[in-house]
DNA sequence: GAAACCGCTATACTTTAGGAAACCACTATA
DNA sequence: TATAGTGGTTTCCTAAAGTATAGCGGTTTC
């Protein structure tokens, strides 16, 4: 008869916690500031070049104004994203990666690595869609 | 998964629409998987080797036993965590990352990369917060 | 002069994520 | 016998995220 004993053998206290803990914060600060279903997707496209409210909006489908306006703020709250606004007639206004939202770029092309991998994988599964 | 149809009439002067579309693609595969405020975290602890509930439940403060089950289903559905149990009295029961799993590894550091950067970035401004 | 662009904001609603606490059957330890 | 640890589930709840639709003050295009 096997015991808790035998488990715990096979499952020591891991010496690896307090160094999990370590690297933990770093990336609950991130996610903190990088997570949700809109934050990455709107500085993949701002990566390409600065850009106007309804260009964003027309590239990422099921984004609406609403949700949009606010995402951009806690970007910019975050100093990722700049907001210019241009004294034209009616006032143009666009929206640009800061320097320092541009170093979220490596980690977007892993995202976007990981991402196609993922999807060949989900197609392959499924057997076909679209 | 959602076809991504991007209208070029909508958006005729930009080069980059395109391009900034197709991209848009793998990184909302992506995110579908991994957003949320938990899942990779809890990736980032079963890096480390393979885990119990309770012990995954420890090392991420914060995060209650319902939220674990749940994320862990979520996980184990996308194939990337391998739930073990093993014949002992009481069962005891292991969570792994799959090969699958740990394919995001690369994602992960520099998520973490650039947590850490924008962890210093945080304190300096708010001139030191714990 | 109508329609359609611009950069949003407002209102109201539904859905989902996540949190708090209790609880279960079981075993081990003191 | 009491307490604590195991791997969770159940219930209830709130806050945040997201959806839908409309509107405003302006301009440019047909």
């Amino acid at each position: 008869m096997e015991t808790y004993e035998y488990d715990k053998r096979k499952c020591p206290t891991h010496a690896s916690g307090e160094q999990c803990a370590k690297l933990l914060f770093p990336v609950k600060d991130a996610l903190d500031v990088l997570s949700g279903k809109w934050k990455l997707q709107i500085i993949l496209s701002l990566s390409f070049g600065k850009k106007r409210f309804k260009q964003i909006q027309r590239e990422i489908p099921g984004l609406t104004p609403k949700v949009l306006s606010k995402e951009l703020k806690d970007l910019e709250m975050n100093e990722l994203v700049e907001r210019h606004v241009y004294d034209t007639l009616p006032v143009s206004i666009e929206y640009e990666l800061t320097n320092y939202g541009t170093t979220i770029k490596p980690l977007l092309g892993e995202l976007h690595k990981w991402g196609s991998k993922h999807r060949k994988r989900i197609i392959a599964r499924n057997g076909r869609k679209n």
